[in-house]
DNA sequence: AACTAACTTGACGCTACCGTCAACTTGACT
DNA sequence: AGTCAAGTTGACGGTAGCGTCAAGTTAGTT
């Protein structure tokens, strides 16, 4: 089953290419490339849930391809992950990992795992696990979320949010606001940032 | 068009039947009854967007049988929103309204409407706007936001909540909450309400 | 008990998406 | 320039729901 999966990474190499057994043919690779190139610019615009007949049809394929080449959504989604969210979630994570004031670093935490779902539609399906069979986007959130706990308890030992704060109460948050921009008209930046404070000001220790 | 649309009111009033022009053959009186409680029964489990199969089925008529009494969902939701989210709803807008505390008022306004969207589904679709065609769903739905923008606007005189806390904020949380009881796992009431709290405490004046 | 307007419904066509396959086309090697 | 494995795709069948209508059934009247 799923003939050509795994075919999506480095499908021409440079300049040399040995043609390994599994190498595909050039007018494969050229429609691995368009169909990734078509993927990026969907999931970016519409999330993780574009139809896949849309994608084909931007990459100038028949649907029939891309199950072909990365043998469905899922495939597809694997390989295009990590250059849609992966390097921006690693760089929030490894923000929110620097040595800092507790609170800093949770407040930064939260407001850049949202700015990133404001900007990009993908993260939200990556918060939501809207396709968790996808291996690569499980990796992607769990390295979110092993973050956010670690830094959930780190503020609790530093005695900067309230005592009654659970890190799953900051995932359900998340979930919350990537649902609503997910389902609603996308408020302006100046509303959304607003808000975004209001959650940040909940959960400090009682005043 | 919709034929029998109105036939939902008082179908068989009690006893003397003057059998008036519009008046409904027996049959088709047991049904808009037997329709009418499959609608609450099953809207009051899955929200107002439950299949029209799964109610007309649960009613013992078939599906066409809904579109002749009551003109299809619009119909048939505005046949039951009153019984199944009207009175409560009122019953939120009128406690907010007595007078008293203005940060009481508010904070009573929002944990109970948070309880009713825990309670009842069918009261997130109103919250959410789901089926805006619907009259008296809008009618619903329009007591309890100008009640929350006038509370708003009264804790402000009182400067018992942030300065730039919007009524449109208050409505956006709502809607978030709503949205993540509509397509998550309901939580624990435990972890529900405390989630409330911090929204409350996260829109009272900095400390 | 015959009549007929009111009433019901199975079956249909529609939308929108998914995943598959037999038949065709073509790149690459000889 | 011939061969054929690799590759592509149109067309299909499946799911899940909506809204409609011709044909059949029945309550209520005479």
């Amino acid at each position: 089953m799923t003939p050509g999966a795994g075919a999506a990474s480095t499908p021409g190499g440079s300049g040399s290419a040995a043609r390994s057994p599994t190498a595909l043919r050039a007018d494969a690779a050229r429609n691995v490339a368009q169909i990734r190139a078509a993927a990026i610019a969907a999931f970016h615009g519409r999330g993780l849930g574009t139809p896949l007949e849309e994608i084909a049809s931007a990459a100038g394929v028949s649907k029939a391809t891309i199950y072909n080449r990365f043998g469905g959504r899922q495939g597809l989604i694997d390989a295009v992950i990590e250059e849609l969210v992966g390097a921006e979630m690693r760089s929030i994570v490894d923000r929110a990992g620097q040595p800092g004031d507790p609170w800093e670093r949770l407040a930064t935490y939260v407001t850049d795992l949202r700015d990133l779902q404001y900007r990009e539609p993908a993260a939200v399906d990556v918060i939501l696990m809207a396709y968790p069979r996808s291996a690569q986007v499980n990796a992607q959130w769990q390295l979110g979320r092993a973050s956010g706990i670690a830094l959930v308890e780190q503020a609790h030992q530093a005695g900067v949010i309230r005592a009654d704060f659970t890190p799953d109460d900051l995932y359900q948050a998340l979930v919350a606001n990537g649902l609503a921009l997910r389902h609603r008209p996308k408020p302006g930046r100046q509303d959304y940032d607003r808000r975004g404070r209001f959650l940040l000001d909940g959960i400090r220790p009682h005043r």
